[in-house]
Formats: C-alpha cells, structure tokens, sequence
RNA sequence: GGCCCCGUAGCUCAGCGGAUAGAGCAUUUGCCUUCUAAGCAAAUGGCCCCUGGUUCGAGUCCAGGCGGGGUCACCA
C-alpha cells in the first residue's frame, strides 16, 4: 500500500469518526504539496463544511490532529486555509531510500498476466523514413517499454505497406532509366536509392504531362473541359490524376507493371523482391541508429486478399447489407459513423477489409488483450470505423483495440511536403543532431581522453537524446512544431539536461569509490533531518511507479519524458545547493550517495522506457 | 456542411476540479581555487480564444460561438 492510499484510507475513516459521513474516496484523495509550503502530501477540506457545519481551517486542525495521532508514517500537519499540508516521517523516507537505492527493477510493475500487440511505423517502401515516421517510431516504442515496465507482455509489429502503385512508380523508373546501377554500386543507402528512383519517376512524368499540355491533344482537353473560373495552370494541375490514369504513357506502363505484379509475373516479381530487399535493407540501418526493433513484420502483399471470409459472415450475420450491384457496406448511422463500404461491387477488397483480415489473423497468431494502433491522426476516422465494425462482429478482441492517434509535424515554416522538397529526412536528422552534440562536445572537452570509439558512442547517444526527448515529451494528439534549432539544444528541458543529472552522479559515485560498500549504507539509515531538496528528490523517486502506471493506461510517453524532467531538475538543484562527498557527517553522505545513486537508477530506467540511452560521462 | 483533434508567456510546451497558472528557449543579471557551469539562482514576460452554465472552488467539466488542423472515395 502506498502512501497515499493509507493517507486516503485514514482520511475517509477520519471524517467518519469526526463527522459521521462517509466520503467519495476521491474527497479523500492527497494531492502533492505546493513547493511554498511545508509538507509532502495535501488533503483539501471545502467540501467536508457541508456535514461537518465548521469552517474549513477548524475541520483541517481536527483532522490533521486525527491523522498525525492514527498514522505513524505522518510526523506533523499545518493548516493554510482550508488546506491541510501534512508531513511525511523522515524515517518513512530513508526506509523508503534503503529499499530502491539497490533495487534496478524499481518502476517495474509485476507482470499482469496480460498481451499487448503495438504495431507502429508501417512505412510504404518507395521512399525512406522521415520526421513522420520518426515520431511514429519512437510512440510506438517507447509505449512498448511503458507497457512492458506497467506488467505487460508486449508485442512490437509493423505492416509494411510493400505493394502498389507507388511501388511500381519505383521498380519502372529503375527498369527504365537505371542502367542496372545498384546501391553498392553508386554507394547510396539503399532506401534512398530505391527513393530516388520513385523522385525519377515523378520528374519524367512531370515532363511527359509539361509536354502533353503544349501538344494539340492537351490543348483540346483543356478547351473542353476547362471550368469556367479555373485558369489553364489550375485546370492542368487538377487533372494530373485522370492524366496519370487515362493518357500518361508512362501511368499505362506503371499501371501495366502494377498488373503483371499481380499475375505473378516471374521477372516482375523478382524486380519488385530485389528493390524492396534494398528498402528493408536500409530501414533496418534507420531502426538500428534509432535503437528500435520489432518482433514481427507483417506484409501487406500477403494480408491484403484477407477479410473477405469474415465479409461473408458479417454478411450472414446481418452486420453487412449488400447492395444490387454486389457491393457490400456497413450501416454505421447509428453510431455517428456513416456507411462504409468492405467490399466492392467486383468482389475485391478495399483498405479496410484488409484491416479486418489482418486483426483477426494477428489475434489468432498472438492472442492479445489489447491491441494498439500507432497511426497519426488523419486516420482517426477510419479507425473509428474499424473498431466498431469489429465490435458488431463480436470479435472477442473488439473491447481492447486502441488507436493511439498523434498529431502531424509541422517545421517551423509550415507543414512538410515532398513536393516541395521540404520533408525532413530521418538518416539526415539523426546524423545531424550527432554532428551537433560533437560539436558541443568540442567546446566543453570533458571527454577529450576518451577514445574514439567510446567518444563517438558518448556523441551518439546525446545527439539522439536531444532529438527523441524533443519530440517525445509532446502530449501525442498535439501537432508539433519542429524546430531542427531547438531538437538539436543541449540545454534547458532537453534529453541532455536529463542525461547530465545522471553522469553528475556516476561522477560522484566513482569518485566516492569503496564507500559504495554496501555495509557503508546503513550509515544512510542514521540520517534524520531532511532538507527540503532531499524530501523533494525522494518524494519524486517515490512517484515513479504511479507515474509508469499512468503513462501505460493513457498510452502517453510524454508523461514519463516530463517525469523525468521534473527529476533531473530537481536533482541539479539538490547537486548546487548541498555538498555530498564533502557533507557536515558521515550519516549525511552516506545518504546522499545512496540517493544519488536511486536517482541514477530511475532516471536511466525511465528515459530507457523512451528509448534513450545514458552515457556515463559527457 | 457533418464528425474528430487543437487553442495557456514573443516562441516551444507542462498543467488531468483546488492555494499567488508553471518550465524551457529568447532578453537582462548574479554564481565555477570545492563532487562535470550541457548546471543553479534571480529579473522581465499571461483578458489560460470568447460568452454563458455547473461548483464552496473552473485553464481544467458542460453548452454555444470564434480561430487553426484533420476527415468525410467501390484510394491506401
């Protein structure tokens, strides 16, 4: 029992005692003690005048007397308003220090017996990963940690969108411009190879439709169908698609490809294999820089024929309707949802009958409780759809799908688009913001002894500190502005600032040496009269497990990245104000280090749970 | 237009019914002969988009507006 649940406990049988009314236990909940006045934990008393008939203040004193005389983990209360401030024992604190400061799996809640699948990043295979993705990518595995840490048996998944048009805009282009050159043999990462190629195609489609615009064809196509108030340039830029699809010779051949892929055509087949081993190739180098792994890939060149068994019995079982012309749709009107097609008047299968297929064939091959959707949130009305039409299938699963929607990224100057050439490739940032913890590396010299390897692997690890905890400590829904400035700043609210609390420490701690003897901390146990940055430190240690719980019911990393935060900082301004090796007793410093040392514990188990690394100097 | 998300300091963000709304960046000013100054302390900076309502108490909950974004294909 912690020990706001004992304060809860003692508060409600307190008013009972007092009042003789039994309160909502949320009347009873404490909630942590503004910094200006003394005391750990906060009960509020307004709402006890209604049946208690006194002024807020006298029913604080009445009960903060009660609860200091009934709990002995309470030392003293005091009264500001109606607010009743009560202070922890100091004994409650170093019991509570003693047992973490050794204890690595503090935070790590016991198993819950449950399966989580988290499917995350799910990249089509024509371009490499970008800032997007990134953001996808480090959602979905730091809430794969969380939930791990909250007691859960995770499974990390993509679906890899590998088939399509797009991919054939690729595979063409190479076939047609690319003189068999390879990745190797022009010395390009290979996603960005097949990625240039898919920019190839783009460019001498562009020619192809700048030069059909200016024929005689063009031009009569644009006499006749031109609206009124459009202008040519407009007129032009809008029937792109239909020009793609009716008249580019190009779009024929690629749509051609497209078809042959589908008959299983050998050479086709074997192309469009070797230009996607190439993409993969290069992901793998993308998820290995970012210190991410999945677990299983799914592809959609295999699920996408899937969910046309479970159309004929949702059919069968009334959840579907067809329509004359054989196409097959959900009502969904009565949940605010519109009517959706699952399946087209041809028989095949659109996006979200593949979705279908695909839950229910993970769910045979995982048996997950919960199932989580890392997707931005331009798809929030699809998912929407998808998990209701599951519900009304009665598939066993229904209850414990979630999307974990986030909001798009935006640059300072506006929103990304390839188009413009504006998207912020991921291989480019990542070196980036080493470059740049090199640099500032250069300046400061702390590490200059240090080998070159070991350098780099310290540079690396505060580059991609900066740029994870940059974007991870923003609430997922929120769009975020990201400023490439401020991901690569080593100062201030940043994953850097976090990483320095801890390498303060492990530098305190090698230097303190044979003391860590782990008889020399029952000293600690002698220590008494915290000071209030210790009560902080350690009142802040103690919320962690509550702060991981949290974190995974909500999906939301960006609460243990601020947790993290609010401890660094607490313990920088511990570090300043009192001195540890050279504290006024042997009692004092012996709890210090074991402080230091539990703080160092969580803060490199909770950025771990956001897929940072801590260097241990920098 | 229907539905969904967002609106807090110049900028980027916390705040999840409680006290005088907090951090960081930027600007200004102090603090390294002592455990790593990627730090600490201080100053400056706010019609918490607006209007009503619920409540002892609203940035937080509800309703209606306004502004920004997304989405409403037999596309994925």
């Amino acid at each position: 029992m912690t020990i706001t649940d004992l304060i809860q406990s003692a508060t409600i049988a307190a008013i009972q005692e007092l009042y003789g009314e039994t309160i909502p236990a949320e009347q009873a909940a404490p909630t942590v003690t503004r910094k200006e006045f003394e005391g750990d934990y906060t009960i509020v008393t307004f709402p006890f005048t209604r049946f208690a008939k006194k002024k807020p203040g006298e029913i604080a004193e009445e009960l903060g007397a009660h609860l200091v005389k009934n709990v002995p983990q309470l030392d003293r209360f005091n009264v500001v308003q109606g607010f009743l401030n009560l202070v922890v024992s100091d004994v409650f604190w170093t019991d509570f220090l003693a047992q973490i400061a050794d204890n690595q799996d503090f935070g790590q809640l016991p198993k819950n017996g449950k399966k989580v699948m988290i499917e995350f990043c799910s990249p089509n295979t024509n371009k490499p990963l970008h800032l997007g993705h990134v953001r996808n990518i480090l959602l979905g595995w730091s809430c794969s940690q969380i939930c791990e840490a909250a007691g859960y048996e995770v499974k990390k998944v993509q679906v890899i969108n590998d088939r399509g048009i797009a991919i054939c805009k690729s595979m063409l282009a190479w076939q047609k411009f690319g003189n068999s050159a390879t990745p190797e043999s022009t010395g390009t990462k290979s996603d960005h190879f097949v990625g240039d190629y898919y920019v190839l195609f783009e460019q001498k489609f562009q020619e192809e439709y700048k030069a059909w615009q200016a024929s005689a064809d063009g031009q009569q196509i644009l006499g006749e169908k031109r609206k009124a108030d459009q202008s040519d340039e407009q007129f032009f830029k809008d029937f792109k698609n239909t020009y793609f699809n009716e008249y580019s010779l190009l779009g024929k051949e690629a749509r051609e490809m497209l078809l042959l892929w589908e008959a299983h055509d050998p050479s086709t087949i074997a192309l469009w294999k070797r230009m996607n081993q190439w993409v993969y190739d290069g992901f793998e180098e993308t998820f290995h820089n970012l210190g991410v792994s999945f677990d299983k890939y799914y592809y959609e060149s295999e699920t996408y024929l899937l969910g046309k068994d479970i159309v004929e019995q949702g059919l069968a079982a009334g959840v579907f309707y067809k329509k004359e012309d054989g196409s097959v749709w959900a009502d969904l009107t009565d949940a605010k949802l519109d009517h959706k097609v699952v399946m087209r008047s041809d028989g095949t299968s659109v996006y979200i009958t593949q979705d279908l297929g695909t839950a229910q064939m993970r769910y045979h091959d995982f048996g997950a409780d919960k199932v989580v959707y890392v997707v931005a949130d331009e798809q929030n009305y699809h998912f929407q759809v998808l998990f209701e039409i599951l519900k009304r299938l009665g598939e066993p699963y229904a209850a414990g799908l979630h999307h974990l929607n986030y909001g798009m990224v935006d640059l300072p100057t506006g929103k990304m688009k390839s188009r413009e050439g504006t998207v912020v490739d991921a291989d480019d940032l990542i070196s980036e913001v080493i470059a740049e913890a090199r640099e500032a590396s250069k300046e400061r010299g702390e590490i200059a002894e240090l080998t070159k390897p070991e350098q780099e692997d310290i540079l690396r690890k505060i580059g991609l500190a900066a740029l994870k905890f940059h974007i991870i400590k923003v609430t997922p829904q929120k769009r975020m502005v990201f400023d490439p400035k401020e991901s690569v700043d080593l100062q201030g609210q940043t994953g850097p600032h976090i990483q320095y609390a801890y390498v303060r420490i492990k530098s305190v701690l090698r230097k303190a040496g044979e003391q860590l003897a782990v008889g020399s901390w029952q000293l600690a146990a002698g220590y008494s009269n915290l000071q209030p940055q210790e009560r902080e430190l350690i009142a802040q240690l103690y919320r962690f497990p509550a702060t991981v719980e949290t974190a995974a019911n909500n999906y939301d990393p960006s609460e243990i990245a601020n947790y993290c935060y609010d401890l660094a900082k607490a313990f920088h301004r511990f570090f300043t104000d009192l001195s540890i090796l050279k504290a006024e007793t042997e009692e004092a410093k012996a709890f210090r280090l074991q402080l230091c040392a539990a703080v160092a514990n969580v803060l490199k188990t909770g950025m771990g749970l956001l897929g940072i690394e801590m260097p241990e100097r920098m």
